[in-house]
DNA sequence: AGTTGGCACTCCGCGGATATGAGTGCCAAG
DNA sequence: CTTGGCACTCATATCCGCGGAGTGCCAACT
């Protein structure tokens, strides 16, 4: 039913749609492309794609464009992620080297994205969720105020400031430190907060109390989900384009970008690094993105997805690009993330 | 040269602008405002205004619009801050309390104030230089590998992890914990690089070198400016309205916004939290921004201004009301800094 | 001197008519 | 199955004429 021609006919509507943002006709077609047979044989492919739905005129008697579906098929045509120059590589590397924590290593990510792409790029922060406790310090600050710190295997660090509501002996505090840390050391966030349940009541009955509220407060951090939607955006000075349907995407967009929780569902679930998630158009969940895709990959170290990074833009995108930078950058991350 | 009535004027024409984002005239100026007079008189006025340069036509015969001085005029005679009404007093406190952590609070003021101005917000993060060590935490991670944590008054965690040549006894990581904290806690930032200076020469001649290494990166992370570039933005779906001469500062400003260093230089120096600052089209420190303005004031805890937070959109914008809800958050969140 | 009504003038924006041209679908011939 | 030819469609650009909002100026009035 579709033969290699008009696979070809669909990929070179694509290119060129992509490119120029205007409908592309017959003729421009043969021009542009060595396709070896006339405009009148384009044309009839492009009828056949019509009738399947992979291409769409605006209006009578314009060139086509592709409709989502047309671009799924593109995409899945795409077998082999192209892989980036050199001089792209040498960027990366130069460019997310030097990085002095997370935030660093989050923040120069997205920012490498958005340049690589030319879109908008987000990165989520590992999630606390698939850590394991690497350090919990317990800080005195006065007599009746704690600091209590945990960090991550993935370098995050969180902290709570409590109050008490009376004192506690410096001895007390080392070894309510010590028992956190022999409890939870090594063990994913979510098992900690049930390790350190049994800790209250391994000290004096006097002091019993006011541990259990400090456990309490450690094992309410620890398990905090609300963490997990900590992203990065960068690059929206791209979405100011002129001229488009995409045009009426941006707003919605916008303000998807500032709700994490509508954000995190748009990357979807993070995937292994190796694998590349394209959602384009209406598969993307969200009504009013109806011409937005997203490319999205997870990342972390060896294989185990950590959190999920990528671009949004519009579904006229280059997507072989952009799968090839989301992908690349994914490596990159997961890589230091593994040193560190 | 400038009496009552023309000031009047003015001020009706830019609430009228403001309002209606079109060039208004003689008649509807007598017919929306109680001005007493004809339109004939408000025309010879509107004459005198742009004489002085305070309003402008787009083209001959069109209504008159205000020019940046015109907008700076009419700010200055804004002598009061016009209070919040009862409810936005209420919504603020609501959406402020029950922060957790100086990051919630950050975020937090952001969202609420792009709620309130329906603009872009700006909340920079206390900056270090102005804050004191509450607390320095060194924690072994490995034998060659420590974390060393700096606390600050403002509620901001800096951590660095430090790859050591050679290990260190507990003991020694003890003494430095201890030296560090007599050291640094209750100072400036600034001044706790100089006062680790002496810190190695107390130890013994053997570990001298490495605890040289770690006090070395402990004054570097300390006095890194870098740090101070730290900001939150929120609402720029706001930017996002159509058929204006701002569309054109749109790219230019999101892509300010990501550059943070430039970023800063909009919000300008941190005044004190009583005075808002506001800037206006050309006084705005960017060429390309010419049709923006904003409105910044300090923030932090007894009127000593930690960093600065404000709003930024068209110059076309109701300064009464973007000034006063800048106002109540900065005081807002100054209150929950002295708090905390 | 300041205010007001009258009036001629300017120019933007809008709707309708017309021209252009890219692109299509279809058909008959190769 | 491919190709050239051809009639047809329709979005876009251009021009024209008109209406109307708004101005500037002047003479009259208070």
């Amino acid at each position: 039913m579709l033969d290699a021609r008009k696979l070809d006919v669909l990929r070179a509507i694509v290119e060129d749609y992509v490119q120029t943002r205007e409908p592309v006709g017959s003729k421009a077609l043969v021009d542009r492309h060595r396709l070896g047979v006339s405009p009148a044989t384009v044309r009839n492919d492009m009828a056949a794609l019509e009738e399947e739905g992979f291409i769409t005129q605006p209006h009578t008697s314009a060139g086509r464009i592709p409709t989502d579906k047309g671009y799924r098929l593109f995409v899945d045509q795409l077998t082999d992620i192209k892989p980036l120059s050199g001089a792209e590589k040498r960027a990366i590397a130069t460019f997310l080297q030097g990085a002095v924590d997370l935030d660093d290593v989050v923040h120069r990510s997205v920012r490498l994205l958005a340049q690589l792409t030319q879109q908008v790029a987000i990165v989520q922060y590992p999630t606390l969720s698939r850590s394991t406790v690497r350090h919990v310090e317990v800080v005195t600050m006065t007599s009746t105020r704690l600091l209590l710190v945990v960090i991550t295997s993935t370098g995050r660090v969180e902290q709570r400031v409590i109050e008490l509501p009376t004192g506690l002996d410096d001895e007390v505090i080392g070894e309510l430190r010590a028992r956190l840390n022999t409890a939870v050391v090594g063990q994913p966030l979510i098992e900690a907060a049930n390790r350190v349940a049994s800790v209250p009541e391994k000290f004096h009955l006097v002091d019993q109390a006011v541990v259990a509220q400090i456990v309490g407060i450690f094992a309410e951090a620890v398990a905090d989900n609300r963490t997990d939607e900590k992203v990065a955006i960068g690059g929206t000075a791209n979405l100011v384009r002129f001229g488009d349907d995409f045009d009426r995407s941006i707003k919605p967009l916008l303000e998807a970008l500032e709700e994490h929780v509508v954000l995190l569902k748009l990357l979807g679930e993070s995937t292994s690094p190796s694998l590349v998630t394209v959602r384009i158009g209406h598969e993307v969940p969200h009504d009013q993105l109806a011409s937005t895709s997203v490319v999205a990959t997870g990342y972390g170290p060896g294989d185990r997805a950590l959190a999920t990074l990528g671009v949004v833009g519009p579904t006229r995108m280059d997507y072989a690009g952009s799968m090839a930078a989301v992908h690349a950058v994914a490596r990159y991350v997961s890589h230091i993330l593994a040193d560190a």
